[in-house]
DNA sequence: CTTATTATGGATAAAATATATCCGCAATAA
DNA sequence: TTATTGCGGATATATTTTATCCATAATAAG
């Protein structure tokens, strides 16, 4: 079971929109060069994330993201499910179907206990994620990070972002 | 994020071993015909098992498969962690590190605070998986198939099944 | 002891998915 | 009007999953 790496970038790339002064924009270039990762793929993330409403994005001159709520009203989970999809991990084939004792459709009228513990597991699992906002999370790195990190990001963002017109 | 097929097959073989009498051992062959499944890839997830310790294997003649403990003594997150392996499915590639602003080593001494929660998360998810036994699988399945399947089931089990010498 | 049967482990092939890149188009500010 | 920036689709590459095969070891039965 493996997530992409899409979505640790999505998630860091969210993490530092929230730094960003209100009114202020980030090129998706300079985004990638921040977090050290191919471009052209990190676009796709940055879609994704648009298109789901998590964060805003403005073509043109001066463009590029911004969040489009506050980070208290971000989750992890919301950031995992615009980039991985919500397709469940555990693929029911229905194998109780298959071969010389195969059950008939009839008496198949819900999930199996085994696909129902996966489902149980998986909801669990979405819900803890859930339970993570991008405030936690950048309050978790300011309380991590030393003062002259925190300072080097401060001056990197200021000279990055754009202003919003 | 996606589960391997080989997951559900082995748990299905671990529910129908469960059924098995004492004593007795179930060949692979009759056991991916039982499923439905492609015989020599099924052989991998048995292998798996068996390393686990999860089946015991009997080569030879009458040989075949059967489970190695009590159903009660085997979980849905044991064959999976069997099957699956352990590596958590959040790849952290500590992005933290990278770019203009990256931090040192000596600046990340433990995960961060977006990985934690991931691995957080996935710790609930083995851990609602780790409380479902293949016994409560079992039952679960002799309470919803009908009087028939059963039967069927029961009488090809004895058809197939071998005895253990 | 010989033979038939069955699991083991490694090598390999095919298919699917994840990762990465590119380009033409639309939108927007200056 | 022009330069910049995101959007969406098409495409290439790498990795993983899925599937198969074979030589070997183990074992029961004749």
């Amino acid at each position: 079971m493996v997530i992409g790496k899409g979505v640790e970038w999505a998630a860091h790339a969210c993490a530092i929109l929230a730094l960003l002064p209100p009114e202020s924009l980030l090129p998706r270039e300079a985004l990638a060069e921040f977090l050290g990762v191919p471009p052209p793929y990190l676009a796709k993330q940055l879609q994704a994330l648009s298109r789901a409403g998590i964060v805003a994005a403005q073509t043109g001159v001066a463009g590029g993201y911004r969040l489009a709520r506050q980070a208290e009203q971000i989750t992890l989970w919301d950031i995992t499910a615009a980039v991985e999809g919500t397709t469940p991990s555990f693929r029911c084939t229905e194998v109780r179907r298959n071969g010389p004792c195969g059950a008939s459709p009839a008496e198949c009228p819900r999930a199996c206990d085994i696909a129902a513990a996966f489902h149980r597991a998986e909801a669990g699992y979405r819900k803890a994620l859930a339970t993570v906002s991008l405030s936690d999370v950048v309050a978790g790195a300011a309380r991590t990070a030393t003062t002259d990190r925190k300072q080097r990001i401060k001056a990197w963002l200021e000279q990055n972002a754009a202003r919003r017109g």
